[in-house]
DNA sequence: AATAATTTTTAGGCAAATCTAAAAAAATAT
DNA sequence: ATATTTTTTTAGATTTGCCTAAAAATTATT
């Protein structure tokens, strides 16, 4: 497989959670950057691989095969972030290029050593779950903070935008995946509320809440 | 810079050394396997960019620009080697097909962490020395095995060839980087040799002794 | 020094991945 | 239901890096 590929199948991925009934070649080529005429004809190179189902004007899916490629992609991504992060004193919200390309690293072995060598960890550096040797993502009982409720302990456990001006931003608030935040109130006029981060108190709009991941504090669980 | 433009500039340094007055075109050629004809289109654009002084049918240098670029991918490919061998647990035979992938990764402070993270290391898995951030080569006072002295405690320092057979053979002699070697005896018939490796000793032919490189074993210098 | 052999370059093409512009299909609006 | 807008596809080019085959230059041989 060649990169760009590689590049598009994960876009499809990616994408189809947000298009469960055909991802749009628009929305591709937005993704990649790309014009739609591009995408069209890689399409049909990678129907032919069998990597994906596509009919004209009806939008593409993965196939089985497809999505297992997909998900060996996510967790190459992922892993390397891990790498960056713990190993490499990278912060945050530098890693996302440099995993980019790392991604497309083709040995297996490479992979698979790499994941011993980090203590196979199942979440990545934004909180995001890392599929397992075959593909097997683990997943969280998460909620967005927006949805949270009154005066409970919640972590820090992901961000659902990762951009640079985003992790920034929380890292300027003190918040990492970890995180213990409790919502003191919530303001209906402008949908803010006020929330408490260890012995700091601040107001947040809804939109900071559309985007941070958190979940119940809760005994550890034996597995 | 592309991963191709990047290949023939390291291709280029690495026969320099074989071929001080211009490299030539069926030499590049042959370690690429690629055709010749292929050499030369490459070689004028790497010219374009400045990075190669080359005129038809002279054969081709590497200018101070395409010296430092070649140095850099040299720097990256070895470091990732040390990783592999030192932290993914790989063998010293395995990890040349995966660097040389690894070293196309384009980020400066990647390698420049990654370097950190290793120790500041000075040679790879071979021996082989790691320029440093500046491109400076470190260069030891090395000799082949071949040309050594009798009776003398030597230690292996590199090799010369990097195949996998070659490592492999020098696995099974419990030969690696670091290992004391002494020359017990010299058969001028067939210029094979004896050497004491620990408690064992062997015999090899010239052809292995001419692929080991040893040092004398000194007192440690405070540099 | 002339001829033969080898090396290198040129010329013309090909495949991958992209582009622009135009045509076709689908979605939206009137 | 028809017209308009948007989306998607097709057709034809372009660039990069490679190829083959032929021509030109260099090197080796007699």
């Amino acid at each position: 497989m060649t990169t760009s590929e590689e590049n598009y199948i994960k876009v499809i991925y990616h994408l189809s959670i947000v298009f469960p009934k055909g991802v749009t070649t628009n929305a591709v080529a937005k993704m990649l950057d790309t014009k739609a005429s591009s995408v069209t004809d890689m399409l049909k190179k990678l129907a032919e691989k069998e990597l994906v189902y596509y009919q004209k004007y009806q939008g593409v899916h993965l196939t089985e095969n497809g999505l297992l490629v997909a998900k060996m992609i996510v967790r190459k991504h992922r892993l390397w972030e891990v790498f960056l992060v713990e190993k490499l004193q990278f912060s945050w919200e530098e890693v996302h290029d440099i995993a980019e390309e790392l991604e497309h690293i083709k040995s297996v072995e490479l992979i698979n050593k790499l994941d011993a060598f980090l203590g196979f960890p199942q979440f990545d550096p934004h909180g995001d779950p890392i599929p397992n040797i075959i593909g097997e993502i683990k997943k969280e009982n998460k909620l967005l903070l927006a949805n949270g409720i009154l005066n409970i302990d919640y972590q820090c456990v992901g961000v659902k935008d990762s951009s640079t001006d985003f992790l920034q931003y929380l890292n300027k608030q003190k918040i990492s995946l970890g995180t213990v935040i409790k919502i003191i109130s919530h303001e209906d006029f402008d949908t803010s509320k006020t929330i408490a981060i260890g012995k700091k108190t601040i107001v947040i709009s809804n939109k900071i809440a559309e985007n941070i991941y958190i979940k119940t504090i809760e005994n550890e669980k034996i597995t």
